[in-house]
DNA sequence: TGATGGAACGCAATCGATTGCGTTGGTTTT
DNA sequence: AAAACCAACGCAATCGATTGCGTTCCATCA
């Protein structure tokens, strides 16, 4: 009685009800040219034949479709999945569906997936772009067409910009002033692109707390990933570890990094926290799993992807306009845990 | 030059060229009816003047979209985001776009969810189904259409369905045997709801195991899970090791639950393998980070998603038959670590 | 009572691509 | 040279929902 095989439209509604189609339509849309009993009436069918609109139709006449295109890096990766969770949620809920792409960290795959996602016409745009895109001109396609494009996570350094973002400068700052405070005087960091605005923030947040503790800045103890992944976390501890000035502390700004470095300490005989203190960065679950458990900044990464579609959406609606900051700061916070807690004290 | 404001359509380019749009259509698609030379004439002005078909229109007419629809329970799982980011490969090269949904486990909002999908005219539809989904009918919708549904991981008990998989009993039996050569003689098991075919598999394969080595069951030591999710695993070894009669081995159904035994034994002075080996199921990257290390059975995630696309795709290409057996069983293999060696030997 | 108004609805075009069925022009056949 | 044929292309309908611009019909007004 639900669905039936055969695909209902409107007109076949209209011939069951001697009204027209543009009748059908409007009396579903709710318009308030059609009169209340015709209404009732189209509604109430509808709901008895169980009829769905096609959406296809529909968007091809709107010249725009009711989905929201996702463009990250790696869809498996803690962060991202829990962004694209949020992303799903929130865009279900409002009637959205959710097409996901992923570039593999690739420049050119990004933009071909880019291209793709425009001609299937998504109503808006949320992205997290490849470590090495520097070009943003990419998502002139969506903004010069009217497509809301809100950037989370990896943003361009534009102004005017539509971003979903925590506030890595501070975080960064908290980070390395909580390992200055655990008594840490030579302290690393592995970041990763500079172009890339989170990292170039979290890295001036960590730059500034040791400025401003009095502390002196070592280039040798500041290192640039490709791509922060585990294998590089370990090469880069290992690079530092080996010199005959070693950190005694390391902020990394991830927590696959910061994982690598603690297994590296292990493997090595150094004591993580007493030898060396560690934190990373998104307290991902593995920080509270690995030995000793992982500090970490908590980044929301879920609520991320929820706001990110609540401001596309606004766009969409027109309720939010061009002259205001475009700029979603959301909360982060210190998680301190064993790899950089030497006061004793248990988390 | 690549790109223009305006939409460019196949009217555009046979007013220019002369011809009619069906010709400019048909030259596009390489029908044979159409001659060289004005085909590659066509062919030439669409790349040049950077047409792009309206997939709307195009699906419309088709009565399908180039889209695979990916239902599953939670998106931030390692597991499914791995499994998510090999079908968005697969389908990507193949030309198709991925839509994302998940069930939050709740089988009411997966069977709303799955409406929308079908609402949005996916060309196949990947599953893996909410824990407590029993009722299959739901996917009837779609093969009653001629809409291909491949089930993963958590895949339904019928015939004839097709569904990429791995040998769960075979696995399950590989990892209880593992830990009985490890010298274990009471094995705990943790598995999920048994109506699903993978927990129940792996239950049969750990009974097999025991019996065939001439261990006896003890029902106290099968929990049946939930959602099999870390706290519940916790749950779970706290009330078997509070027994008279605790194990000195286990076997969980994924890697969650394991790590929080791990963690369980950690924190009471229960030595790990020593006192009770573990061993999980999925090969997640936790294995290698928590301490000790945990064996697991490695499962194809990114492998099985690429292969269920595959599968969808054959069949939407009329290239598989229902006569075959639709089942693809994909490889596993036990990855031995330091939570269930014994022999001391390194990993 | 004829005119004005508006509420309620229908007609037909539109969104672009596709395709069954013609139609054209030229070549081959007998 | 008339008939037959085929390659190459155009016409117009189709997919289903939407919407600008009418057109009804009845109630209200002067």
């Amino acid at each position: 009685m639900e669905d039936k095989k055969k695909d209902l439209t409107i007109y076949d509604l209209a011939q069951e009800l001697n009204v027209s189609p543009s009748t059908v339509s409007r009396a579903l849309n709710n318009h308030n040219s059609i009169g209340s009993k015709t209404k009732e009436a189209v509604q109430k069918l509808a709901k008895k034949r169980g009829y769905r609109p096609n959406v296809l139709a529909s968007s091809l006449r709107a010249k725009r479709s009711n989905t929201i295109g996702v463009m990250v890096s790696w869809i498996n990766r803690p962060f991202i999945s829990s962004l694209i969770a949020g992303v799903e949620a929130e865009a279900r809920q409002a009637g959205y569906h959710v097409i996901i792409s992923q570039s593999s960290d690739d420049t050119e795959c990004e933009l071909e997936n880019l291209k793709a996602l425009y001609d299937s016409r998504i109503s808006a745009l949320v992205v997290s772009m490849a470590m090495q895109t520097t070009n943003y001109q990419n998502f002139d396609l969506f903004t010069d067409n009217d497509i809301p494009v809100v950037f989370v996570d990896r943003i361009p350094r534009l102004k005017g910009v539509h971003q979903v973002q925590i506030n890595n400068f501070k975080a960064a700052y908290t980070a390395t002033e909580h390992l200055i405070e655990q008594g840490c005087q030579r302290i690393a960091h592995f970041g990763g692109a500079r172009h890339q605005v989170i990292y170039e923030d979290r890295r001036m947040g960590y730059l500034a707390a040791l400025k401003n503790n009095g502390l002196e800045v070592d280039e040798q103890l500041i290192k640039e990933a490709e791509s922060l992944s585990a294998e590089e976390g370990f090469r880069l501890i290992a690079s530092v570890m080996d010199s005959n000035n070693p950190p005694d502390g390391v902020f990394c700004a991830n927590d696959s990094a910061a994982v690598s470095v603690i297994q590296y300490a292990k493997k090595n005989g150094i004591r993580v926290p007493e030898d060396l203190a560690v934190i990373g960065f998104n307290n991902d679950p593995v920080c509270e799993i690995i030995d000793p458990a992982l500090s970490s900044i908590h980044h929301p990464a879920v609520e991320m992807g929820k706001q990110a579609v609540e401001q596309a959406l606004a766009l969409l609606n027109g309720e939010s306009t061009e002259e205001d900051d475009p700029r979603l700061i959301l909360d982060t916070h210190l998680v301190v845990r064993a790899s950089s807690n030497r006061s004793g004290a248990a988390d």
